[in-house]
DNA sequence: CAATTATATAAGCAAGCACTTATATATATA
DNA sequence: TATATATATAAGTGCTTGCTTATATAATTG
């Protein structure tokens, strides 16, 4: 029989509450298979940068991201050394995969890694 | 190789956002092992019963849990046959398990359903 | 160095949320 | 039928949250 490591509530809440966000859902959704950097998210979501950016912020504070600066870009991905990665994935293999966002940002050629 | 159902972000993120608060977490992770009435979770978490009784509204709605009336009591429990219940123990087994709170009030003589 | 692009931060605001107290409803029982 | 117990609901309140606009910082490039 396999155990699991269990997380406390307190904490727990913390990224639940996180993830009970559309927005942010989305954006983890979108880096469980891919790295992306903010300015991407906001083509993406088509939302404002200073609210990507705060979304982030808050998914990296709590763990369940993590950043990557690469000249003036900021990548994203999601944090999976963290304490709660097992959790987040848990949650996350019940959303449907956005692969596809990206390949139309990339034919629309306004994938930044692609430079 | 298995698949799963995937959940919409919009309904995912309801789900998410209500477990993403101490009380209800604490609430489904009661309830994940054991039927309580209301006036138990009222005493387990010790919290007043418009709080907890309102927190079990949302749930409900949510279909995360489901009452059951038996006399002047409500009974609740998980929801199991809901769309989104996978995606509730998926979350749930991460969580450490409660039974010995209940134990605790069987002990004290204040379990409703020994009556 | 000036202009551009990417990102972060600060301040303000409207909406949402979790509690409270007071009261209503529903069932059980003497 | 009156009282007690369990639960629900309504209204009020202070805190939190997710956005906005404006501005700051940081790296890039001509």
């Amino acid at each position: 029989m396999t155990t699991i490591n269990t997380i406390d509530v307190e904490k727990g809440s913390i990224v639940l509450k996180l993830l009970g966000d559309k927005t942010r859902l989305s954006i983890v959704s979108l880096l469980m298979h891919d790295e992306c950097c903010v300015c991407e998210l906001v083509e993406i979501l088509e939302m404002s940068q200073p609210s990507i950016s705060q979304h982030v912020k808050k998914l990296k504070a709590a763990e369940i991201v993590k950043e990557r600066r690469q000249g003036q870009w900021i990548f994203c991905r999601v944090n999976t050394e963290s304490e709660i990665f097992s959790l987040v994935k848990s949650i996350m293999i019940h959303f449907p995969e956005q692969r596809e966002k990206i390949k139309d940002l990339e034919i629309k050629g306004l994938r930044v890694c692609c430079n």
